[in-house]
DNA sequence: ATCCCGAGGG
DNA sequence: CCCTCTGGAT
């Protein structure tokens, strides 16, 4: 029992018009940056801090000769700091010495990148390189699992199922959908269900027609 | 109080 | 598998 895709991707396209990234980097070690500073913390704040972070740092050889202090004071209020700044430098240094300044456009490559996972890569790959990947974060893994379309114990396995199951041209933007969808409508904790444009086709759907109201007088 | 558009380490 | 790292938002 799963939630037809094509209706639903239909819906959430109405739904969430625009689905375009919230960070606004495009280019490749921007956009990297970027990702790797979004973990537990806003894409609105993180555009906020990054700024300031390219003004001083311009590109991979300046953060790779960075101070790990210097790095830290620059994204204190975006979480994890010392973690994600020594990431960030430890990263730089690699595409400094490695590939000459320029971010690799492959997974594998990104991967080996200290502070890089999956999510991050694919984050990179379709939205710096213009590569179909099919990033899965907390929210489109979540809804996935909810909607029917993913049994995967681990994401890697959701992102298969997912594009096996999403045609390839909507690959991006059902990312977009399933983490707008999941983190407005389908949350972790007391889900939106009966808001959710979704909800006559989700089999995990709380339903009201199986609820019996109290009956008055 | 609890959660977040993660990743690495034990 | 579980834990930790962080501050901000709600």
């Amino acid at each position: 029992m799963m939630a037809p895709v094509e209706p639903a991707l239909s819906r959430l396209a109405e739904q969430y018009p625009n689905p375009e990234t919230e960070l606004v980097h495009t280019n490749p070690w921007q956009l990297l940056v970027a990702t790797m500073l979004s973990a537990q913390c806003t894409d609105r704040r993180v555009n906020m801090i990054t700024p300031r972070l390219f003004r001083r740092f311009p590109d991979a050889f300046a953060l790779a000769e960075a101070l790990l202090a210097d790095v830290e004071e620059l994204i204190r209020d975006c979480g994890l700091y010392h973690t994600k700044a020594q990431n960030l430098i430890r990263t730089a240094r690699v595409i400094a010495e490695t590939y000459r300044g320029e971010v690799p456009a492959d997974r594998d490559a990104l991967m080996a990148l200290p502070g890089v996972g999956r999510k991050t890569a694919n984050v990179v790959l379709s939205n710096a390189f213009g590569v179909d990947a099919l990033a899965v974060d907390t929210h489109v893994f979540r809804v996935s699992h909810r909607l029917g379309w993913s049994n995967a114990k681990d994401p890697a396995g959701t992102e298969q199922q997912l594009m096996a199951l999403i045609p390839q041209a909507l690959w991006s933007k059902a990312h977009h959908w399933l983490i707008y969808h999941g983190r407005y409508c389908c949350k972790a904790v007391r889900p939106l269900c009966h808001e959710c444009p979704l909800a006559d086709l989700c089999p995990s759907a709380e339903r009201r027609d199986t609820h019996v109201a109290p009956v008055g007088g």
